[in-house]
DNA sequence: ACTGAAAATTTTACCAT
DNA sequence: ATGGTAAAATTTTCAGT
């Protein structure tokens, strides 16, 4: 039996596809994606609508997962994090790349990602210092499969932010 | 005059050094970092300590800059943003990577990073789609003194997220 | 989506250790 | 200097329209 139209465009919404936001919602997005401690009466004078019809909108926006959350930046210089490096991993097997996987809950892993090309991995780690990421960086290349690894060490940032809308 | 043993420190504090948190401080960070939405008398519990006591720690750590910010965090999928990636971009001049920084106002342009090697940029950028990213690499790819991009496309992130205490 | 009111939370002031 | 208690000021949230 064929699916139907309407059931595959409700699982293309909710896995993949764009949300439908008009300019009020992008400009409410805009502005909790730079400060979220904003009070609902702020927003609504930015959007000219009352703190409850904001709410309702930040409520949906919430359930409809645009907004995935609410978070401290943190400083990491200031949590002694001071080496940020970029690794692009190249792998064998699939069996590398899942291992690499694991490294997700060390708390100095920020990012993991597989990349195009055969088998990459791109790590974001921010290590307290050269010692640890000399560490980390040694038990990367012992996993069977590792084929190289490439550091991009970070010497200045000049921009760090998530996704904006519009 | 010789800068005296305070002042130095009282520099290196306001800028690099880490701030020196203790375990609850700790552990209120890395509540904040996973979820901020959290009220002072749910971090109270977390911690011991009563929510005025938890309410001043976070205003220190917020005026000593271990807190940066509160932000809203978007999904770039429900945005339209469906194509992550990094570019490591080759500059044979301080011109060009003064001229790549001025990307920064882009809204597609989450990260921008010098890197070690001579005169690289490291650039996250999360595009509309193939053909956002194809204008985005020609931009780049025809200033003066850009020798060469390098695209790492994400194909899937299995983590993402911000620096962590601990 | 707005008005107005109730509930919860943040935030201050003050006191104790 | 740090944390607790209690009260004031906001903010969030839920009615009804």
């Amino acid at each position: 039996m064929p699916t139907s139209k309407t059931e595959t465009d409700a699982v293309r919404l909710a896995r993949h596809n764009p949300a439908d936001l008009d300019a009020t919602d992008r400009k409410i997005l805009g502005a909790l994606a730079k400060d979220a401690t904003r009070s609902y009466s702020e927003l609504s004078t930015i959007v000219n609508l009352s703190a409850p019809a904001v709410h309702d909108r930040v409520k949906r926006l919430k359930r409809d997962g645009v907004i995935k959350g609410t978070v401290a930046r943190l400083d990491g210089c200031k949590l002694g994090r001071t080496l940020l490096t970029f690794l692009v991993i190249d792998t064998s097997s699939y069996n590398a790349t899942r291992a690499l996987l694991r490294f997700a809950d060390r708390p100095e892993v920020e990012e993991i990602h597989t990349v195009a090309g055969d088998g990459c991995v791109l790590v974001k780690v921010r290590a307290n210092d050269t010692e640890s990421l000399e560490n980390f960086l040694m038990e990367i290349q012992s996993l069977e499969g590792v084929r190289s690894v490439r550091s991009y060490i970070a010497l200045s940032t000049f921009l760090e932010r998530g996704p904006l809308p519009e």
